[in-house]
DNA sequence: ACCGGAACGAAAATATCTTTCACATCGTGA
DNA sequence: TCACGATGTGAAAGATATTTTCGTTCCGGT
């Protein structure tokens, strides 16, 4: 028998970086009004222009203690500077707080060194992978997407290759799929999953997550179910690999930078992901006659209140 | 060995010193906390989560009036938003909408609907992803993320819990440990969980995975480790849930919106995997001198990324 | 030295926030 | 079904914070 491999050819373009805030004008203002200040107003005015975050934790008295004046003298001075009190001012105060804290640009770009403090590792694997899901969603070809979902949909069975992380993503399919009654299995040991693959026939689906492409282990039973006729789709970061030549349907995941401290196992897994969401989404909508009852059944069960002890004041 | 049960209630960052005010992460906050909020308060929540502008120039009184609620009810939600009170739930918000006023992109907001065409599907599945990462990262307790690096760090064995979706992420976690030399075990089997459970020692981690923070197979053998002395962590969607009882320090993972066609397996996978790669790249940092030849290996093995492609007999 | 006026702060007056407490509501088990 | 206990809720009392009032102080000019 033989089948045509098909291509995909795209390289996704992500989100675009936020342009940094524009500045909150209140130092300037306090320069501008100083001239019209009496001596106590300009203490105020100087502490609140120099550390807004700060002023902004206290209360009218704790900055008039702060500046050594007076409340009164406090509230004349959030008038001078246009707002109806302190109250306003200090409002404004905390918003510009929060402007300049996010306004300080975690250098996200950067790759993770090994004396980043948690914090920034935190951030820049967040970054990271919504860069990943970004680019892969822009990549995605949605035909080939919803030609694998018809095809899952009206399969008789799905058999999912995946070793080492991959493993895990096509587990995470498999559970899905079985969720909303079909018949998936997921395999990570080769030998198996050549053997069921042997079983497979027109109708079925089989699916090879690899983000290299070139897993042996995974291509070879996608090998086997192509040549029985199963539907065959492959997940990969290489749309050019080996593994799309046994691919009805090619499904792109985004390769993200890697480096010591990121594995690729890491990012793409992220990738690898979305993409087996879109398909469950699209199978669940397909066949959402018999799957609403499985995902009511299991959107209750959690939406069920497991009611904890309230805090004492 | 006995140890005594923490209070059920945590807002999120444990010990007994005073919990410093969160950040503006407060849109995953509410999500977070819904559930576990009574109808009222889920009034006020949302109230101040779909416009934190408007609130933040609303008083006490103003605030209940437009959700029809009282005053009493609006301060118990900003405390269980884990601000002393609502005056600086009131100042977070206004720094919320100077940030939101900076620029920000437009948001996909609907849910996923039965006919939605599969490119809405890539795109809003991309976006929620994006979001519960956002959501996480912002929500995430370095001090409690650091001090369980540590204890990973020096662990002499590792087990980590979890089942269904989060067996998955269990797993993830305890490949990525594994690969740097550390003894890490995941456990999907509740008895095989405990049986393991009661070998653990202090200086040894437990980690419970479970979104729902009520997954009794995976509390009980958090319980024994907690009982036998190791160092116990709950990675879980819920902080207010009762897996916290038994954790040392608690990490919590963002809960996105969910509905039929997306289940909260799905999206809590985001966060939980986002966490799991946090504490991985916490711990390599850590035990860097250790784990570099390990991860020098992998990253090796991935770089040879043109193995020619091979065509199997 | 004396006066007029602005600057300033103490304290009263007001607004706002927090706590208390009693009642309503709901789920639960007899 | 009913009674009971637990939980959710808001009105109003109580505590703080903000704003206003008003008298005192401090100048600079006659």
């Amino acid at each position: 028998m033989t089948r045509e491999v098909k291509k995909t050819f795209d390289s996704g373009s992500g989100g675009g970086v936020p342009a940094p805030p524009p500045p909150a004008a209140l130092a300037a203002k306090v320069r501008t009004l100083a001239p019209s200040m009496t001596r106590s107003m300009q203490r105020v005015a100087e502490a609140v222009a120099e550390d807004p975050a700060g002023c902004a934790a206290l209360t009218v008295t704790g900055l008039a203690q702060l500046t050594g004046t007076s409340e009164a003298t406090v509230v004349r001075t959030a008038r001078l500077l246009g707002y109806p009190g302190y109250r306003d001012l200090r409002l404004a105060l905390a918003g510009l707080a929060a402007q300049q804290q996010s306004g300080r640009a975690p250098a996200i770009t950067t790759d993770i060194a090994v004396d980043d403090p948690i914090a920034d590792v935190v951030a820049k694997l967040a970054y990271d992978e919504q860069q990943t899901l970004a680019d892969t969603a822009a990549g995605l070809d949605t035909v080939q997407l919803a030609a694998a979902v018809s095809a899952l949909a009206g399969a008789r069975r799905t058999d999912v290759y995946g070793v080492g992380a991959s493993g895990l993503v096509a587990q995470d399919l498999t559970q899905k799929l079985l969720r909303i009654g079909l018949l998936a299995h997921a395999h990570s040991d080769p030998h198996l999953a050549v053997t069921n693959a042997v079983q497979l026939r027109p109708g079925d689906v089989a699916i090879a997550v690899t983000h290299s492409g070139s897993t042996g282990d995974v291509i070879e039973p996608l090998r086997v179910a192509f040549e029985r006729g199963a539907t065959t789709v492959a997940v990969t970061g290489r749309p050019d690999g080996p593994v799309t030549q046994y691919a009805d349907h090619v499904l792109t995941t985004s390769t993200a930078r890697e480096s010591e401290l990121r594995p690729a196992a890491m990012s793409s897994r992220t990738g690898q992901l979305l993409v087996v969401d879109c398909l469950f989404v699209g199978v669940a909508q397909r066949t959402y006659e018999s799957a609403a009852p499985s995902l009511a059944a299991s959107y209750e069960a959690l939406a069920h209140r497991h009611r904890v002890p309230r805090q004492s004041p």
